[in-house]
DNA sequence: TACCAAACCGAATTTTATTCGAAGCAATAA
DNA sequence: TTATTGCTTCGAATAAAATTCGGTTTGGTA
């Protein structure tokens, strides 16, 4: 198996394609990278394979499917004890209505970012929250107003081709 | 055109699919729905037509390929004309290592998702963002130790059938 | 019951994916 | 320089999927 270096340019713009348009067929991939179509399905197997490609994901436009509340929350612990960061980590995976969450350092532990059907949905999930990890010394709720930038990919070539190195 | 109320349970159980498995092709996607795949391609086609599904991503493992730094900031502004907002979401949209960026009520503005090739890429970002902008009064980093969920698409079922209504 | 529109189905056709053997190419060792 | 080796590519053949289209079913309505 390649290590990260070991990709070339072609694998790095497949992947910049598949990116861009996850449902691109090998056909036209294979056109936009020169490669015959049998040598592009190749990699892109490989690629699959190997694991640099993540999975498929279609966007639904899920503001036009309903009026959803989303709120990004910022969870900050007493205790900074493993076990209690592993605890709170898990029930938050595991609410379906988390689209993301990280574990950061700053002024908070967690951010956490949710899509509830309605306000008090939220509200049922951060108390529970509270009430099931008593660590959790503050939660502050930022309401989301506007999606100001959609996820769109990863900006490959600046971060494989950093400026000034 | 459809409009949401009147989408039926197998379009959505065909974008559910399609968040999970963008790549699923249209005959899968058939036998998963219980339809023939000539009436779910004709289905898949207007859905995507009507702009139900936003585009298929991708989603390439970044971490393997680079070792990125990943930033949340909250920014807060001391100015909240709508001038000012609009200028500095622009601004920020037009970063190519910002991902993901909101605007948000509570104790800031916009929270904001980096990443960067190295943390003195970031600097120089929330730096020019600060100069460019003179109104914002605050940005503060977290710095992403974990992604401890990523997003793997909307929990339809929980919106769409809210429990308690 | 008769009619209509929308959605569905299956068969036919077109396009794409997938497989596979042969050829090209670069690095290495003799 | 010349063989050898491993890897990548290519093009043709085959398999599978997408797409089209005419006929049929279905559900609602007069």
């Amino acid at each position: 198996m390649k290590r990260a270096s070991e990709l070339d340019r072609l694998d790095l713009r497949m992947l910049q394609a598949l990116q861009h348009d996850g449902r691109i067929t090998n056909k036209e991939l294979a056109e936009k990278v020169n490669l015959s179509p049998s040598a592009c399905h190749q990699r892109l197997q490989k690629l699959i394979q190997d694991g640099w490609v993540d999975g498929f994901i279609g966007r639904i436009n899920i503001d036009r499917l309903c009026r959803p509340v989303q709120c990004i929350a910022t969870i900050s612990l007493g205790s900074h004890a493993p076990d209690t960061f592993r605890f709170l980590e898990q029930r938050i995976e595991a609410i379906p209505e988390v689209m993301e969450a990280w574990t950061v350092s700053g002024g908070c532990d967690f951010i956490v970012r949710f899509i509830c059907s309605h306000m008090t949905r939220y509200m049922e999930l951060s108390n529970s929250l509270i009430q099931m990890c008593p660590e959790i010394s503050n939660i502050n709720t930022h309401v989301i107003l506007k999606e100001s930038k959609k996820f769109r990919g990863y900006p490959v070539d600046e971060l494989m081709n950093p400026k000034g190195l």
